[in-house]
DNA sequence: TTATACAGGACTAAAATGGTCCCCAATCGA
DNA sequence: TCGATTGGGGACCATTTTAGTCCTGTATAA
């Protein structure tokens, strides 16, 4: 599946239900009930986005959360690095080599470079973009085949 | 993390192991050996592959696997498939509508063109390119990224 | 000073994952 | 035709990860 967690995927949709009402701090609560998602779940998540510096809170009264940064400086890919740590595919393409099986795998490198194409093109996509409601265009077809292609031939 | 899980991974590395010498059937413990994984789970790992068309086996004496088709007509999103279903990022990317949040959730359409964007991505990496020893080139600066911002100003 | 709201972390239940094993079926060659 | 070789299918278990809940503490505004 290649899957995101479900955190992942809560933490996604809250912050773009805080992306389209910028102004206003937003308790825990009332995002719950937005997303009808159940409470204790969605503060968590909260959680997990402030200590990754997506959001900031405000305790006490009237507090709540509300973004960091712009909605268009906060990516995809930096949602998914707050909730499950760095992207990467295989355990070894981010380092730290824990793996000994380097020697007979062959591959790591290789993966590491997908890895990374990957990862840019999470972190191309923004909250803005997730945020608002038409769908946005990536280009699905053409383009990043072409890319990718011309990347072949020039192995 | 955005990872595979490990028999991904495995899958991935016997098959480039078999795409090096594609001539001869490779017998599972011999694969195993090559690549010093436990005999149980790289018999395991084939099994799905040939499940899923992507290796061919002969049983009997002299038997074993071979590649079902080239190694350049294989991709990484095939073998993600074979071992884990198809690639989408969030549960409901990939239709089934199972997701009764859809009113509330506001991002399903978009999480479901990111996904068709990072399938695309894989699926332009061949097993050819995962096999060979030298590290492949892929965009990973300037071009997707271009695309991409240039996908973002067609908002 | 009190009600509101977040912080941190312990804890549990459920599900996914990884890994092993066993018995059966096909094939080759002596 | 028999036996050795090699894959096929699936049951099974242990472990880890994930999701979700709850409790206790702390900051802040009115």
């Amino acid at each position: 599946m290649l899957k995101m967690s479900r955190l992942t995927d809560y933490a996604a949709v809250v912050m773009a239900q805080i992306a389209r009402h910028p102004e206003q701090p937003h308790a825990a609560t009332e995002l719950a009930e937005a997303v009808q998602l159940p409470h204790p779940t969605v503060s968590k998540t909260l959680k997990m986005l402030v200590r990754a510096g997506l959001l900031e809170s405000q305790r006490g009264a009237q507090g709540g959360y509300r973004l960091a940064r712009s909605a268009s400086q906060i990516t995809a890919s930096d949602i998914i690095t707050a909730i499950e740590g760095p992207v990467a595919m295989t355990e070894c393409s981010h380092a730290d080599g824990e793996c000994e099986l380097v020697a007979t795998c062959g591959v790591a490198d290789n993966w590491q470079r997908v890895s990374m194409a990957v990862r840019t093109l999470l972190d191309s996509v923004t909250l803005a973009h997730l945020a608002q409601t038409t769908p946005i265009k990536l280009p699905v077809q053409l383009p990043i085949q072409t890319v990718t292609l011309a990347a072949s031939s020039d192995l």
